[in-house]
DNA sequence: GCACAACTTCTACGTTTCGTAGAAAACCTT
DNA sequence: AAGGTTTTCTACGAAACGTAGAAGTTGTGC
């Protein structure tokens, strides 16, 4: 579960189960009913990590962030949840694979005013 | 709970006991049975976050790895969880603090030879 | 207007994890 | 051997999660 669907966009419950079912026919092949389904969303939407319009009749869900965003943001509080940063990030730094320190530094470096997407 | 005393080091049950018995005091105040913090110790022993030396007759309890290694784990597995990397990273960088993105560009600058220690 | 099919919500059950601890077993010490 | 200390076993309630049936809501075709 979880975000097994990060990367699709606003579908709906009936299509998620369909696209569950295919994903995991490469391995096991599921088949969940669609009310777990409807469940985990609502659960998931309790949860801010999935909106939905409830105005069109088959409901459409939407995950409120990408993946990456999602993960980034646990990141951000795993780190948090630690009163020495600093330290943390030490260990972090250096238990990184070479391309993702790499990622890190070029991130880091160019450093150009401001390219997050927040507020847009 | 969870590592409330990652700081401290080869302790006994009892004494942790107290030591939470006094931090918490200045808050509510909770008293905690000593079985407990045996259960718990027990189970972080179970997780492999903490060790114990069976030896001794009050067993001491220690902490695998202190608190800013273990959260920095946290931190590689939550990364290594998504498929993206680059993207986490970038949004991850984005929304760090100021000063910790300085301490990760000074972290990243350095770059000695190596110095994790993984085998020794 | 109504019966039906599609869709959603409510309720529920089994499992795992966590906080908490009592009962019982194991173990030194005298 | 008795007794206090320490550890293990067992347990219970709460919360989260995966899963889904039953029941309610709603749009639609006739």
């Amino acid at each position: 579960m979880d975000l097994l669907w990060a990367g699709t966009e606003a579908t709906t419950a009936n299509d998620l189960r369909d696209q569950l079912a295919s994903t995991d026919a490469a391995s096991g092949g599921k088949e969940l009913a669609v009310t777990t389904v409807l469940t985990v969303l609502s659960r998931l939407e309790k949860k801010g990590l999935v909106a939905r319009e409830r105005g069109t009749r088959p409901h459409r869900y939407r995950a409120v962030s990408t993946r990456a965003e999602h993960t980034a943001e646990l990141m951000r509080e795993v780190l948090g949840s630690a009163p020495d940063r600093e330290a943390v990030l030490a260990t972090f730094v250096g238990s990184v694979s070479p391309a993702e320190a790499d990622a890190l530094r070029r991130l880091l470096g160019v450093d150009p005013s401001s390219d997050l997407p927040s507020s847009s």
